[in-house]
DNA sequence: TAAAGACCTGAACTGTGGTTCATTTCTTGC
DNA sequence: GCAAGAAATGAACCACAGTTCAGGTCTTTA
């Protein structure tokens, strides 16, 4: 044999699945998941939809893989808010007010893919990712409310029971069809009251809500 | 034309519609959304396949009929609860309390129906039946809130966000992957927490957790 | 019982989109 | 430049489930 694998032929390769996988999330963070066909993905990254099956198993992997790329980002970026506050001095209501804000922030700036991260029906690969992701937030949460705990600050309770009701009070004021956060002129509006509530249902009094 | 619709045939209409619904919902309840096929609500019925379209004209409408079904006696019953607190007298805990646990009790009685209903992956005009439910939730919430709100037994805020997150964190809590409820082992040790975590998050102070 | 219309049957049809594959084009090392 | 292997192409293939339809059956009224 003469061909061999080398460092120009991986690298080629890896940007290949690079754009294949930009290009995947293009389309699903205007169009969602749903509009993300073979075809779609590989005309937007300017290829044949052949090749995609040179760098994916199949389109489930595909669209598995741009589930982990964009969650992963969004929660590196909430649990690095979360740490950074950790920094400073252990605080439970910094940490989950920092958890709302970022995760809001970022939400609302990214709608449509907030909504396919969150809520879009998907191939059942793609919801196994997002299960992932979700169990990621609820032990963030947990870990938080924990600390809380044996620190005194937050009252005896489930921390499991209570950090999956303030994932999924997040998830539905945001980007649930029940979300009324349409009508909220700035980020402030919404993440103001929202962490409001996060804190109280965890048993935080929650002395001045105006903030920053 | 000497053929004509009577009382009779109306009825035995009626009937096979009604079969073919009780038929989808047994399916859905047991196995979900995604395996009620045609083909398999019609065997469940005992009709053929081309039968169900004499009462349906498609699919997605038998299943949203189905979904109407199921989702609309889930929510008469948990309304039901809430006036029945009503009759007696006007208080925004028992009421928010008497929600939460009938929803509660419902959903871990019926746990694979509760799953179908409010987060498995469905048709497009399920999905806008499932909306519409969401919302009379969230509303029936809201009532209840803005009623304590006017009443000063909770304090001011966005009903509606608050009732958004309130049915997020429930739904979450109970049938979202996240739950933990599995590992509880009878209702009450579900409901007292979650509606611990409800009452608080829209600001009302909980002070004896056990209850009934 | 006959005519007329609606309903039922289930096999055939269809549309969609993921997957395959024969062929062509590249890449590598000599 | 050439052999050998890899990647790319895109049209063909396929699987699946919803939908249709020709033919048979049932209901109704006269």
């Amino acid at each position: 044999m003469v061909y061999r694998e080398t460092d120009r032929t991986r690298s080629r390769a890896a940007q290949r699945r690079e754009r294949l996988l930009a290009a995947a999330e293009s389309i699903v963070s205007t169009d969602g998941f749903s509009t993300a066909t073979v075809a779609a993905v590989a005309k937007a990254a300017g290829v044949s939809t052949g090749a995609v099956y040179t760098h994916f198993p199949s389109k489930a992997e595909l669209l598995a893989a741009t589930f982990r790329r964009a969650a992963g980002r969004e929660f590196a970026a909430v649990q690095d808010a979360v740490a950074a506050v950790d920094d400073r001095r252990t605080d439970t209501a910094r940490r989950l007010s920092a958890l709302v804000e970022v995760f809001t922030r970022r939400a609302l700036r990214g709608r449509r893919l907030a909504w396919s991260l969150l809520v879009e029906p998907v191939d059942p690969l793609v919801e196994a990712e997002r299960l992932t992701f979700r169990m990621s937030y609820r032990d963030l949460v947990e870990g938080i409310l924990r600390a809380g705990i044996s620190g005194g600050e937050v009252p005896e309770q489930d921390p499991k029971l209570a950090a999956a009701a303030v994932v999924g009070a997040i998830g539905e004021a945001l980007v649930g069809p029940l979300s009324p956060i349409a009508a909220y002129p700035t980020p402030e509006a919404v993440t103001d009251p929202l962490r409001a509530i996060c804190l109280r249902a965890v048993g935080i009094a929650v002395v001045n809500e105006g903030s920053r």
